[in-house]
DNA sequence: GGGGATCTTGACGAATCCCTGACGCAGCGC
DNA sequence: GCGCTGCGTCAGGGATTCGTCAAGATCCCC
């Protein structure tokens, strides 16, 4: 879920947006001025924020700058001000879009779906990491001692499944229905199988698994 | 120096632009409606694109589409129409701006920036390199110890499609899909028919690959 | 229309992967 | 102690998949 921090200092328009970005599936932040904007920023990286130039106590560029020295995140400006310099400001210090007020909703929401995908193709899915090995899922690919380790189609779709879901219990059920289809839920001889050989290539004893679980009767668990 | 398409059936208004964005800077090829645009886009590819809605062979949606399949350089839309239907159908065809006519120059410039500026981020680099071979995307162009490999035009689509992937993954499908289409997704003879073609150009050992890397069962590599 | 490059298609060993059954072991209730 | 269940291990046969080659089919430029 995208995080999107909402900067304004009018409460109305602020409650407004959060409604509707929440209804949109977006996970919403606030804050009322610059300063605890960018303390917000600081504290709870977002993924995009929508800023009001209108803030009681910083300039509006000025908040821009500033978050830009150490951050690149994605900024969508709105304003009430229609004049060409405002606008040239505030795209100048950094802001990668500029909304004039009154603006229609769809249209804000389109120019967000725009921005999240631009930075989309830079934004690195996170690797997830265990003290043994590397789970990559947007490269789709497992290191270990930084080198690479071949896995074969099952035993990824296996591995997958279970670090998608970190610290929980993966049932057998569910974890034969999304690898092999849910016709197989009653060949719990392949879990042990392929669970066997991502040991050993995985785990550094193989005997004593730390991440690769098994709740006996229930299913299994990656803890990372 | 940074390269612009401008696309516009109002030669006055192309005119204008060309000279503006010629005075800023950029070096700037035109075009009058979508077809040929698509077809200079393709020749000799534009660091960015200033899209007319209104052109008299397409639809400018279809235009961004288009495009989208098989470049990412931003596109900003110029439009007469206000209607927030059509900003959002641009924007979620692709498009990365909206401008309604009539629009300051100023804030044109700006907004330019700010794409170019964003680009900038993901853009990589011109040539891609391995200890092998260089891949130049924008130039259309292969070498290897200083000679330039001839290409046809599958074997490059198939390597651009794995280059622009770096380290990543890419799946029989979506190999098959972007250099074939959709419908050939089952033709996975393909795939292994052009990969030893690839191979045997650019690969100094063809039997043993260490950079055009098969994945069993899924798909291929590749690695710089 | 001719000739060359390019794209499809089929077939073949070789390598790899998936499934299967058998066995031993540990835990548990009786 | 004994049977039962569930888990880990192993190895081999059958099925896929891969790399390779070569023969048409097709396209395109002259």
């Amino acid at each position: 879920m995208t995080s999107v921090l909402v900067v304004d200092d009018d409460s109305y328009l602020l409650r407004a947006l959060r409604i509707t970005l929440q209804a949109h599936g977006y996970d919403v932040a606030t804050a009322a001025d610059g300063r605890s904007a960018l303390l917000a920023a600081q504290q709870h990286p977002p993924g995009l924020v929508i800023l009001d130039l209108g803030l009681p106590d910083m300039d509006g560029a000025a908040v821009i700058r500033k978050l830009r020295t150490w951050s690149r995140v994605p900024v969508l400006v709105l304003s009430a001000r229609h004049g060409s310099q405002d606008k040239v400001d505030a795209l100048d210090a950094g802001a990668d879009d500029y909304l004039t007020k009154p603006f229609g909703l769809e249209e804000l929401l389109a120019r967000l779906r725009a921005l999240l995908r631009r930075s989309a193709d830079t934004d690195q899915p996170a690797a997830i990491m265990t003290d043994a090995f590397t789970v990559d899922l947007g490269k789709h690919r497992v290191t270990r001692d930084g080198q690479d380790i071949r896995l074969t189609p099952t035993e990824w779709k296996m591995l997958e499944v279970l670090v998608r879901n970190p610290e929980k219990l993966v049932t057998q059920q569910q974890l034969l229905s999304e690898v092999w289809g849910p016709a197989y839920a009653k060949e719990t001889n392949y879990l042990r199988v392929y669970m066997a050989q991502l040991r050993r290539k995985l785990e550094p004893e193989a005997a004593t698994p730390r991440h690769l679980i098994t709740e006996a009767g229930i299913g299994y668990r990656f803890q990372p």
